[in-house]
DNA sequence: CAAGAACCTTAGAATCGTTCTAAGTATTTG
DNA sequence: CAAATACTTAGAACGATTCTAAGGTTCTTG
């Protein structure tokens, strides 16, 4: 290791994902810096812009990999696009309708009082709030 | 008129749109009885049963013009899949991830206290609750 | 109640985001 | 290093949704 960056090969291996030039490289630009709010495509154009090949299905299949293995989270804000998060810890989202745009805001904050109990047989998964507005 | 049934012709001209058979025969599933939650292809399947003819093409036309019109509000809850619902007051969803069924609770009942405001230049339209539940 | 204008429905093609297939390539293990 | 295993990829396939363009329905006006 010549830099100062943290060593994604370490959380691959962690996460039981071999650390291979392309995963290696989407990690760095999902996880270099602070948290993000990418789809496949625009990560795919990132990704290109660092001159390393990576494929659309690659990156597809990498997101998967990454959200099943916890480093992602996937939100779901607008039909027929998925949204993936590198901030997989608890907060809520606005979701900026007018220009497709997702922040953060933390959900420690937030109080949700009143919310009834789960249907019959099932347990909760998680709560979204998402904030919709728009310019 | 010979039945005791909502006149739909009056809602759909309300709406700006002509009272066709098609779409009194959509507007009949959706609102005669509860509120649904329903997908293109549900609805499609349900005013089939009806024995009115309605292409999947129609039925894809007429949800998104009931949401224009406000007569519908879209639901995004899962990738890949619009649900609409008939039910257009504040109200927030239970979301069963393990068979896709979405269900209703009251907003009144919720308090959401702490939400930050609003980025920069944009103003709120919705709030979205989902509790995702699983069995 | 014409008849034209406006609007609507539809089959099928097209599009879009995403997943699959299968063949070649990289990484790991021993 | 060789064999085993996992990964990447181009391109095909897919499922949901939208579009196109041609024919049908509904509305307006007299
Ligand atoms: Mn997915
Ligand atoms: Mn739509
Ligand atoms: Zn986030
Ligand atoms: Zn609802």
């Amino acid at each position: 290791m010549t830099g100062n960056s943290p060593d994604f090969t370490v959380s691959l291996r962690a996460a039981g994902l071999r650390p291979t030039r392309q995963r290696v490289a989407l990690a760095r630009v999902l996880f270099e810096g602070g948290h993000r709010h990418v789809t496949a495509e625009s990560l795919h154009a990132e990704v290109k812009a660092t001159r390393m090949p990576v494929s659309l299905a690659t990156v597809y299949n990498t997101l998967n990999q990454f959200r099943d293995a916890g480093l992602l989270r996937e939100v779901v804000v607008a039909p027929g696009r998925s949204y993936f998060d590198t901030n997989t810890g608890h907060h809520h989202h606005f979701f900026v309708e007018t220009d497709g745009e997702l922040h953060d805001f933390p959900s420690d904050e937030v109080t949700i009082a009143g919310l009834p109990a789960p249907p019959e047989g099932t347990k909760l998964s998680r709560v979204d709030v998402i904030v919709r507005v728009r310019r």
